[in-house]
DNA sequence: GTCTCGTTGACACTGAGTGACAGCAGGTCA
DNA sequence: TGACCTGCTGTCACTCAGTGTCAACGAGAC
């Protein structure tokens, strides 16, 4: 390692916001299939090639940080005690992370845009799904006791759905959230949801 | 209309099925993501082009009944009394299509290819996004009286989340399944992964 | 002043998906 | 029979995402 980890940090940091940003304007005026990765390029003022150095994907531009999130939402799940059922630790972990995410204006912005571009809902969800393999193993311990969970089988798919059951609300509310342009407070949607899915 | 409606049909039905066997042929003999459209073409006897045509993506080829299946569901959703509560009209609805679906080993094999294959996942999520919309005015009739959903973004986050939090605990049931080589029945994990859902 | 290492740009390539156009069946009508 | 229409097909050309390769370059290390 050549250079200082913090300095060689910021900078790769700043162009990762830069990229993002010029990125995001061409999104948010011209629409995310509209614009093309050479636009980006051009505009960030570096080459195609580069960019598929900083993102795997175009989707990754809005997506990237939902990786990221993902281990932060794990982190917060690991540290709710054992003792708290699985619905409710998932909810206090979900709105932990919930709280740290940038301003509501641009999370509208992206998720709307999101809502309504398929290739971007799917890689959102691909990306959900990864959170799915982090979260699962918390959740199989504070099933650990659940009489309905005897074999292997059982157990594993009763954290699975769970888990995805409580995305699938969170992505849901999101989809309204942004829907109605953010008029209902995310929380009050996710707790409504999980209310009628838990009858 | 030149060509009689049922001899048009059929030929074109063939044409479909004479693909789809050839194509499933090369996924799982190379794998999904190693098998070209071209190789698909070729092996099939028909242009490249002429591929999309019939299919509109490489994926489609495996998932398409999926959207067939996803008006079925709804078909079948609609048959069911309003009375019947959300959960167990979902489920008596996915069941009565289940029922129709070929044969186990095709689909394990289909399920094992998608579950280990990102594009494919994410593709079949999509689809299963489709459902949610066809199944979501239904299930809506039926939280009519709830008291929870008052207003009406209330309303819409419930049913939304009812219906996506189903498909979830549906496609972990096939996870499950298609990882422990089908070993449980599905209808045996899907029950499971509802009771841990609903607590 | 080299040497090395990580970043970058340039170039070429594969592969998915689309648009345009011409040709070729088949069936229709005069 | 011959002039049509109509729907399917192949060919060609194109855009765009994404990947592999390689040479150049800049900045610390020795």
């Amino acid at each position: 390692m050549g250079i200082e980890d913090g300095l060689w940090t910021r900078s790769r940091g700043a162009a990762y916001a830069e990229i993002t940003r010029v990125a995001m304007e061409l999104f948010l005026d011209q629409g995310f299939a509209r614009t093309t990765i050479d636009q980006i390029a051009e505009a960030a003022g570096i080459s195609r090639r580069s960019f598929f150095r900083y993102f795997g994907t175009k989707e990754d531009v809005v997506l990237g940080d939902l990786a990221v999130q993902g281990e932060l939402v794990r982190d917060a799940l690991e540290a709710i005690p054992l003792t708290v059922p699985p619905w409710e630790a998932l909810q206090e972990a979900l709105w932990k992370v919930d709280g740290l995410v940038g301003d509501d204006e641009t999370m509208l912005k992206i998720a709307t845009m999101m809502y309504e571009t398929p290739s971007l809902r799917a890689r959102s969800i691909e990306k959900h799904l990864a959170w799915q393999e982090l979260l699962v193993p918390n959740i199989r311990r504070r099933l650990g006791g659940d009489p309905h969970a005897a074999d292997g089988a059982s157990a594993e798919v009763a954290a699975d759905a769970l888990v995805a059951s409580a995305i699938a609300c969170l992505d849901a509310a999101g989809a309204v959230w942004a829907r109605n342009d953010g008029s209902p407070d995310l929380r009050t949607l996710y707790r409504r949801a999980v209310d009628s899915v838990r009858t």
